[in-house]
Formats: structure tokens, C-alpha cells, sequence
DNA sequence: TTGTACGCGTTATCAG
DNA sequence: CTGATAACGCGTACAA
């Protein structure tokens, strides 16, 4: 082998692996003319320490996970993003795991993680709701965890989140006072936390606005565009709504290209809400009304706070919980007015 | 500490290391009574060789990194989709590294990753068009690289990329054919490879169809949202362009918010054409014609490109080159019918 | 089929 | 300030 590491830096040198060692850490004492001496002589060679022998050593990879359940997706590629400038200024490297939606995948990344890999884990969880209690069966050994967005409540770790509740609520009752009364909630899961909290939002803000919640109105669509577009076309000409509030981006989207087939005209015929960060909404035809989430700013957040427990691991397990607020922005696709 | 490791299973079951860590590999004969007696005690246990160990041991670390521009991009975030796929079939773990488009950083990055973390990396180069021979000073050490859509023209090694220049000349005579005699190219570094090879597809297409060239219709972006905003608005008032080529989908959406503050009509006034992955360009207002990429194919095409090279490397530096296929697909944004 | 012993490349400890 | 040495956890010759 040709390749180099700290013995033929040392010969080299004519002094001792330690001392090269030295000159890569800062804590221990070496004169600094060896230290120079060293570092030229490193770059020379093109001598870097070897990652996997420091962490053997270190018990430590510098390296987090991060487990999403897409990447083709704006909020989620904004909170990578977020994710990776933080990691990067603490000098943390990032895996990236995409489970499709599928929770065997998620299972499956999650325990080949705890093999000394990565030092942590920062997760939205995937659409399936089945039973996630397999993250508490790694006792001590459980990896610091971060949950973002799409979270299990019943798992107790540290999440950022948004005021999902809320925001459902707002963006209901926007369509109502924009002169909706038959709002279709559209939704991938809507067991799943997330699906789950923005639809009690919708229903309270109906009650609210003393409109009958109708269940027939809860559309509940699927991960595939095809059979998306079935499923809207059919919640559109069936149920008729004036309104319609999609839970996830891709749902806005079926949504307008089920009216786009079916002559339905937004907003005169069916004002559109939706949770979304695509930054190019307000180019849409029409543009639309968004809620939309900090996107890069929860992705920041979830790696500060996963950086805080790896700092001190004393408080592993407590479960600090982050809000970070939505916003709604009142675009065509809502208006009631003159166009 | 209390972590599970190959010594305390063997332990555990009053068996050496050796036999554990032959259950874990294939090659090794071991009975398949004790083989099943351990993987089970493992998994009670829940023990897993320690990755950095095993990398140690092995002198790899099944792992590839990959190196991008940006994140928050349609293209970019499908191409890490594809390379995610590939990999994962591989049993390959991919780390994700984001230049930001500042060379600096992507020097940094590469510099940093020979050092065994990765096996190899697939990147798309950043934006600024410095000296990137560094790549060639790591002589025999060097890791396997595969470029995909952005490259350096003097790196040999192998690459994907798309027809570009066709495609543009054919974008360019799309708008030609749909009357356009002054058709603005908007570019971000027009001395990058994909710049340089886009404009020169243009410029071949005016000379073709006999409309003199002018240097002024060219504008150099940048990649700051608020800069290009001005750069694009002074473009469309003082070159009244009919046309505009955008080489990256980024300043299409310029276009189209510059065009909606100006008052000014796409098609009708400037007809719009870009480079673009986005899935919704149906949806815009108007809905955009695009060259659409095959930007998931390209990172599986990429990634297959690397894992051919990991598995047998002795063609290390081979320059072979992949050219998927660009379409056009022609929307509203450059239409001259009746609307 | 199973066990022993060594080394992968580092770094912390201790001695000088 | 520098050097020798052991240990991190694992996989593989080699021996039994």
C-alpha cells in the first residue's frame, strides 16, 4: 500500500506517532516549531488523521443521521439544509436516510444506526402508524433522537414542531370568511400525529363557525400521485366542495391539477388552502394561499437541540419540546374578490 | 460503560470473538446451530459490530459522499433521490455535502473526505470557476469521483451529464419558431461548463436561423435572490427581450416576478423558456415550457457509474462518459396562440 | 468447526 | 516537550 498514515509521517519525521498526533490536537503541549514542522510535512504528504481510527479511539463519529420520509420535497430539502449549515459549523458531518414513507425502512436505518455510525439522529417520522415503541427497546443505548415535524408523541425525546393546531384552525376559518361552507380537509394519515392535530384544528374551527362537520369531507389520499389525482377528481365532483384545505403540499397540487381537468375554476369555484414552503407559490395559477413553515429554521433548530444533548448527555431523554410558528399568506387562490 | 461489544457477547455465550464476528460474515464456516444461537443472543442483546472498527479492519467504509451546490432545488434534491436509491441498494450510505456554490468550501469538503470516511463521491462542482486542480493533487490516494450535470472540463474522470447544448439549441429555436427575434439568455456563470455549453447552443441557434448575435442580450445573473431580482427587471426594460432562455430554473422564477411587477405579459409580451426539473411547471401562471432533465436518472446513473468503479478499481481513472436525453416540453410560457 | 493472537491507525497515559 | 505503550472493537491467518 502507498497509502499514508501517522508511522511513515512519523520515519518521515524522525519522531514519534505521538508527537505527529499531538500536532493535530489541540490539547496536549508540543513546541510549536514541531507542531509547524509537522502540519508542512502532513500537507506534503497529504496526511490526514484516518477518520475510522480516531473514532474507534474516541468513541465518537462526529456524524449525525437525519431520516426523512422524501427529499423531492421543499419543506423537507429547506430543513437538511438547516440542518447541514448547523452540523457544519459544529463540525459535524450528515448521513442522509430517505425512508419513502415506508416504516420497515425506518426501523431498519434506525438500528443499523446504533452501531457507533452516526452520534445522533434528527427524524420526521414516516406516514405509517404502526407501532414505533421498537425505539425504546435500545435501553441506554439509545442514540440522542430529534424528532421534527412528524413526530410519535408517544416516544419521549426532543422535537421541533409547529403550531400545527393553530394554524389548521386559522387557515379554517380563513376559508370561511372567505365565504366557504363545505371545507374538504385533505389528508395522507390522519392517525398520524400530524395529519391528526391539523385535522382537530379544521373540526373545531367548523364547530366554531357553528358549520356541522360532515366526515365525508376528511378526504383521505395516498402517497401516489396516480392514485391521488383518482381520489381528488372523485372527492371534487362528489362531494362538491366550496373549499379545500389540503394538510401537505402535494395534496394543493392534485388539487389544482384535478380542477385544471375538471373545468373547476379556483377560487370561484373552490378556494384553496395549504401547508406548504414552496417558495414559488405565488407564481402558481393561481397563486396560493399558503401556511407556511419555517422550513430551514426547524431544521436549524432540531440540530441545535440534538448539538445541546451531545454537548452534555446528561439530559438525554428529557423532552423538551420547540414551537415555531407557521404563517398564513392570503394569496388568489382564497379571494373572494373581483379578479 | 454498559455498551454491548464483541467481547461481552462472546461472553455471554462462552464462545470467542472469532466465532461471533464469523456469524456476521458470510465466508467463514461456522455451524449454522451456533451461527443462529448468536445472531439471536445478538439481537436480544442488541449487539452490532462496531462500524468503525470493522472500516478500520477493512480499509472501507461503505460509505459515499455527495457533494452539491444547493439543496433547496428540484433537481438537485431528485438527483440525490436517484444516488440515495442506488446506494441503498449497495448497502451504501451516502453523506450529504452542500457547497453553498463557494469553492472554498467545496475544496474544503473533498479535502477533508480522504481521510477513509468515504469510498468515493459524486458531485455536481460549485459555481465558481477558480483553479480546481487541487483535485489532481492527491495523486495515487485520489478517491473515485463521478461528476454529474456541473463539471470541470480538465478533470478526467467519469461524468453525467445531459445533452445540454442541443437542448438548447432547440429551446432556442423553439423560441425562434415562436417569432422571437430577441431572445435574452439569462446565466448565472457563463463560464462554468453548463453556462458555457448552454450559450453556445443558443448562439449556434441564432446563427443558424440568421439572427445576429448580441453580447448585450446575454445577463449575467447571480445567485442572490434580491440581485437577480434588479439585474432582471434592468434586463427586461432596457433590452425589451420578446424571448428569455433561462439556464437554470432559479431565473425563470426571476423572470416571471419581474414580469408580474413590470406589468409585463408572458407570453404575449416575452415569451419565457428554462431549464427546469420543477414537477409543477403546469401549475405556474403561465404554466412554464421547460427542459426537463432526467434529474433522477442522473444521480442513479451516477451513482451506478461509482459503484462500478468501487467494485472493480483498477479503471480508476477511466473518463467515461454518460448522456441522458434533456426534453422539451412546450407549455403556455412560450405559446403564441390565442389564449 | 472453533479458538488464539495480531494488527488496522489513532490517541491517552505515563514516564522520561 | 517528546517517546513508548496500551487500548479502542473487530476480522483473519493460523493453530488446534
Amino acid at each position: 500500500m502507498d497509502s499514508i498514515n501517522i508511522k511513515k509521517l512519523a520515519e518521515a519525521l524522525k519522531l514519534s506517532t505521538s508527537t505527529i498526533s499531538r500536532a493535530f490536537r489541540d490539547n496536549s503541549d508540543i513546541s510549536s516549531a514541531t507542531k509547524e514542522r509537522i502540519l508542512a510535512k502532513a500537507k506534503e504528504l497529504n496526511y490526514q488523521p484516518n477518520h475510522y481510527a480516531s473514532n474507534l479511539r474516541e468513541q465518537k463519529s462526529k456524524t449525525i443521521a437525519v431520516i426523512v420520509p422524501e427529499l423531492a420535497n421543499n419543506y423537507f430539502s429547506q430543513a437538511i439544509h438547516g440542518i447541514e449549515r448547523i452540523a457544519r459549523e459544529n463540525g459535524y458531518h450528515i448521513l442522509i436516510y430517505v425512508t419513502d414513507d415506508d416504516y420497515k425502512k425506518e426501523v431498519n436505518f434506525i438500528q443499523h444506526l446504533h452501531n457507533g455510525r452516526a452520534d445522533g439522529i434528527i427524524m420526521s417520522v414516516s406516514g405509517e402508524a404502526n407501532d414505533h415503541n421498537y425505539l425504546n427497546n435500545f435501553g441506554a443505548k439509545r442514540l440522542p433522537l430529534v424528532f421534527f415535524d412528524r413526530i410519535y408523541e408517544d416516544i419521549e425525546t426532543p422535537r421541533v414542531i409547529t403550531n400545527d393546531y393553530n394554524s389548521s384552525y386559522l387557515a379554517t376559518e380563513h376559508l370561511i370568511e372567505q365565504g366557504c361552507n363545505r371545507v374538504a380537509y385533505m389528508v395522507v394519515n390522519k392517525s398520524l400525529s400530524i395529519g391528526k392535530t391539523r385535522m382537530q384544528g379544521y373540526i373545531d374551527a367548523l364547530t366554531k363557525h357553528e358549520i356541522a362537520f360532515d366526515e365525508n369531507l376528511i378526504v383521505d389520499c395516498s402517497n401516489s400521485y396516480e392514485e391521488n389525482s383518482v381520489i381528488v377528481k372523485r372527492a371534487l365532483l362528489e362531494l362538491k366542495p366550496d373549499g379545500v384545505f389540503a394538510s401537505v403540499e402535494r395534496l394543493a397540487f392534485a388539487t389544482y391539477y384535478a380542477c385544471y381537468d375538471l373545468g373547476i375554476k379556483i377560487p370561484d369555484d373552490v378556494k384553496v388552502i395549504s401547508f406548504s414552503s414552496l417558495e414559488i407559490a405565488p407564481l402558481l395559477n393561481p397563486s396560493l394561499t399558503t401556511i407556511t413553515q419555517p422550513a430551514a429554521e426547524i431544521g436549524e433548530e432540531a440540530a441545535k437541540l440534538l448539538f445541546q444533548i451531545l454537548d452534555n448527555d446528561a439530559d438525554k431523554n428529557q423532552s423538551n419540546e420547540l414551537i415555531l410558528e407557521s404563517k398564513i399568506i392570503a394569496r388568489n387562490s382564497t379571494s373572494n374578490g373581483v379578479k
